[in-house]
DNA sequence: CACGCTTTATAACATTATGTTATGAAACGG
DNA sequence: CCGTTTCATAACATAATGTTATAAAGCGTG
């Protein structure tokens, strides 16, 4: 026999609300004999008492009393599950798992992540930041439904759809010489002591080619895999470095000065989600609002620069 | 069409549960089939995926992970109920509604009370006080399961079940003359100021009728419905009075003196509960838990007069 | 690349649960 | 005492759920 039946308790509750056997019927949409029978049923099964015969109509013994508090309780559980499937439908709840490089993790993305969650409510997110292989990884592995990584990271179970290029920024110590240009040209970097990204990134690859199509020596003392760090440095006056415009932003009022670069190098990533696995509807729309909010803050940027 | 299907979500939580479609038809005692089907229909009802195929086994989807944490809290909600009947059943639990007249009610009963309670962790008590024509209300309207009131309360929906009887005390100020005296007799009370009980309880006629018997007068000035204001008046100096021993008991330390009157006059009490409605089984173990603590304590009682 | 195994999905049929109508029993009020 | 109301039960109908049989798809191995 299964365990306990909830058409059954459906029905005592009904009784109970209604104080007869007919008004419950007509509340739960069924014929008084039915509820007649399923009380009985239940009483059976539970071998317990739980009306008694009272003049015409029924009255609820001390035990039907207690068992109703706890009820209550479990069909509130039903009736939740039901909303939310019809939240889950209308794709206001659910829970994205994100994972992005540190570029956009440590600030820029986490701002919009919290007005995306705040138009829903019932919306959880997990958030990290990882290096883009990493996140290439969670993506494959199934660990995050949805990735922001560096453009050129690929993988057979992973689709990755380009999100729009951000040029990179030139980013100099506050009271630096160059600081008084308004645009920087690689021949600007003459002999200046750069701050590198690591060797593996495509960032790094085309920024080296730019300065060696233009026949530009660069002192190169300094390297580090994160442009977080590397804007810390250019603040703290060990150099000058090239960044994305997200961390740039970031560590704008942290001892930099931020110029265009030109010709423009473009920063370069990619929404990652499993190939074969759809991803869950709010992650489209994580994607999209993400897209334009991006768009946006590039058109700012540009507006930015040329009246500063 | 009917709500949520409670055996589709048993169905489909068992397959988040074991990870397929064949382990959840064994964890849930179906065959493989039947789950399938199961899932099937409740996507469609819902409006979700809550599974996709994967390799070839079923991957649940993030709606179906959200789903899943609603579903457990009403799962726990069914299996609380089903606990509850199973305590219900075994007498543990329950909710039960008392009166008693006062002289019970202001101390001995609910210490007694308080370690039924202590026995039954799940069992609810109210307790009211209430004088004894009040009580026999309560019960005989289905206010109250059990009551306890004086043994001359009768109505046709109240069954009655006397309770020992207990014999009434004299209560003197602490430092009255007739205090010396071991034992109390009518003629001790001759020109006493004394205490009475209201006009209509049957103690009082039994109190008055033994005093006249044997030609004793009483200055009889201050009446009051409650033997505790009698006890405190007796402790006030203010004269003599005649009290059950469970209110006597309670006001021992009150300055007052207790000694027993003879001949023993009967405070005489009953269990009541209604006549055509089955009171709750635990009903029946407290009059009989009750009795006995009464038994033990008059024995105790008597052994504590012989000995002071 | 083919074959065998495992898992899931579906069809067809069987069984059980649940719903209905009909009707009897009990209580109550006039 | 009779009519009305409410609940309980019987008999039958319908829907849900369970089974067996079988097909489809994926995977691993030789």
């Amino acid at each position: 026999m299964r365990g306990l039946n909830p058409r059954q308790i459906e029905a005592f509750r009904a009784v109970v609300l209604t104080g007869g056997v007919g008004m419950a019927a007509k509340l739960i949409n069924v014929t008084q004999p039915a509820v007649s029978r399923m009380i009985r049923d239940l009483q059976q099964q539970m071998g317990l008492t739980l009306f008694e015969r009272r003049g015409t109509g029924l009255m609820p013994t001390s035990e039907a009393l207690s068992l109703y508090a706890e009820v209550e309780r479990a069909f509130v559980g039903l009736d939740r599950i039901a909303q939310m499937a019809t939240e889950l439908r209308t794709r206001r709840a659910g829970f994205l798992r994100v994972a992005a490089l540190p570029a956009l993790a440590n600030g820029f993305l986490p701002r919009f992540a919290g007005r995306f969650l705040a138009e829903r409510p019932k919306l959880d997110l997990v958030l990290s930041g990882l290096v883009s292989h990493a996140v290439l990884t969670a993506v494959a592995q199934g660990q995050c439904d949805l990735g922001f990584a560096e453009a050129s990271m690929e993988h057979a179970a992973v689709q990755t759809e380009r999100m729009p290029a951000a040029p990179y920024m030139a980013v100099l110590p506050r009271t630096h010489r160059l600081a008084r240009k308004k645009r920087l040209r690689p021949a600007d970097f003459e002999g200046e002591s750069f701050i590198s990204l690591g060797h593996s990134t495509a960032s790094r690859f085309r920024i080296d080619r730019v300065f060696a199509e233009h026949g530009v020596r660069r002192v190169m003392r300094i390297e580090t895999p994160l442009s977080e760090i590397a804007c810390s440095l250019a603040g703290s006056g060990a150099g000058v470095t090239l960044c994305d415009p997200f961390t740039a932003t970031e560590y704008a009022p942290r001892g930099i000065t931020v110029r265009p670069f030109e010709p423009r190098i473009n920063f370069e990533f990619a929404a990652l989600y499993a190939a074969q696995r759809t991803p869950p509807p709010v992650a489209r729309e994580f994607i999209d609002s993400f897209r334009a909010h991006i768009t946006v803050f590039l058109r700012q940027q540009k507006q930015g620069s040329s009246s500063t």
